[in-house]
DNA sequence: CAGTAG
DNA sequence: GGGCCTTACTG
DNA sequence: GCCC
């Protein structure tokens, strides 16, 4: 697991670091990011309980605990260090979080092995390094030429955060040779030609015609069941309503029009409960449950309610037992919380799709306010959009950065900046 | 923590 | 009979 | 609801 594979420019002094934790020289800095709030928390505590010194920066800290991900050269880039040779202080010794990890597990301080510890950048030797170091090296120049403009990445992060996934260098790609080069020439010769992503043979990057085409064959069948569904979904049945999604995604990959019970049987998450009950839409062409449901008045009130943004079953259910029947009753009567007050507002256009176009121009929005704010992000629109659909239900963003830091941090001042433009309404 | 949403 | 998908925010 |  550890990152062994490149001992050979690995500095050979450092075979096992002792220190003494009371020892001043031993101070530590931990570096948050890429760490999730818990993991965070509990690194945190791991530190004070094996009362080790830790600093605010890093600037003057013997030890620097990163998470995993990080390699020297980005540790450098993101806390400003000077990573040159013939600095009179003694360079930090980068460490794992695996250490805290490790030491936790044992609940003592395990010793601080070679293992755990992040190689120091060091001057190319060879002229000719092997394929998974290169990038590093390369990666670093980047970083020493092209300053960037960052967002407090010192700043914890908050949850949302996560929202931005992050596309990084692995190192332990079961790849061949040849799929290392790609990847290589990928990232690295050409790492800040952004804005598209490279064409992958995914499913989600085609469009969906086979599917399409799917759903013709069987459409009455799982028309029906996902009116189950979506019913089953508002009340507090929620197994129920997972099994019928599971049966019609089931149904939907078959490319054979349905006609036998026998054959209903045997489809995989399909018992005999489901299986009479498609067998009936076959056979006669309508759903008797689902019709009960469609002329139930709790039903149908706890439909209405349930598609409010911010009302699931169990507040449905409540207001129904309070009393309220229409989206008037609850404008004018009920307790709503605030994202129940915008779903009400925009009780239609939450249910409404918008055709692909508007999408697109929000996407260019975005962009524009994105880049403005962090130069160099590769930022592609996903979910319905990028598969191809023509009208969408919402707009899925994902920003990265090639360098897997950069966009870190950016949510918060992105959504501000949206703001400050008009562009956002409300925010939820 | 329960409820909701992703 | 009990799990089925995970994680985060809100109030 | 399905499945173990």
């Amino acid at each position: 697991m550890s990152a062994s594979s490149t001992k050979n420019d690995f500095d050979e002094n450092i075979a096992s670091i002792d220190f003494i934790p009371s020892d001043p020289n031993a101070t530590f800095y931990f570096l948050p990011n890429g760490i999730g709030k818990d993991r965070r928390t509990i690194f945190t505590n791991a530190i004070q309980q094996f009362h080790l010194q830790l600093l605010t920066s890093p600037k003057n800290a013997r030890f620097i605990i990163v998470d995993e991900q990080f390699d020297a050269p980005k540790v450098y880039s993101v806390l400003k260090l000077d990573a040159s040779e013939n600095d009179e202080k003694p360079k930090p010794i980068i460490i794992q979080t695996k250490w805290l990890s490790d030491s936790l597990k044992e609940k003592h301080l395990v010793p601080l092995t070679k293992d755990y510890i992040i190689r120091a950048p060091l001057i190319r030797k060879k002229a000719m390094p092997s394929f998974s170091q290169e990038p590093v090296i390369e990666e670093k120049t980047r970083f020493q030429n092209k300053p960037k403009r960052r967002l407090s990445d010192d700043q914890p992060q908050g949850g949302s955060a996560t929202q931005v996934k992050q596309r990084r260098y692995s190192s332990d790609d079961d790849d061949d040779d040849y799929d290392i080069m790609e990847d290589y020439n990928d990232t690295v010769k050409n790492p800040y030609k952004h804005g598209e992503l490279p064409k992958g043979n995914w499913m989600c990057s085609m469009s969906s015609q086979t599917a399409k085409k799917n759903t013709e064959v069987n459409k009455d069948i799982i028309e029906k069941l996902q009116a189950m569904a979506d019913l089953y979904s508002k009340t507090n049945d929620k197994w129920r309503a997972y099994s019928y999604q599971k049966a019609i995604t089931t149904i939907r990959r078959c490319t054979k029009r349905i006609d036998s019970y026998e054959e209903i049987i045997k489809l995989p998450g399909i018992g005999e409960s489901l299986a009479k009950k498609i067998w009936e839409i076959i056979d006669t062409g309508s759903f008797e449950k689902l019709e009960d449901f469609q002329s139930s008045e709790y039903m149908t009130v706890i439909n209405l309610f349930g598609n409010i943004w911010g009302c699931g079953p169990n507040i449905a259910k409540q207001w129904y037992d309070q009393g309220f029947r229409t989206l008037d009753d609850l404008r004018t009567k009920a307790k709503l919380s605030h994202n129940q007050q915008i779903g009400l507002k925009y009780y239609d256009e939450f249910l409404e799709r918008m055709p692909r176009d508007e999408v697109a121009e929000i996407e260019a929005v975005v962009k524009e306010h994105a880049l403005a704010l962090v130069p160099d992000l590769t930022i592609q629109t996903c979910g319905s959009y990028r598969r191809g659909k023509a009208t969408c239900g919402d707009v899925d963003i994902l920003i990265t950065h090639s360098d897997g830091i950069s966009h870190q941090g950016l949510l918060i001042p992105l959504v501000d900046s949206l703001r400050k433009s008009g562009m956002l309404l409300k925010f939820i």
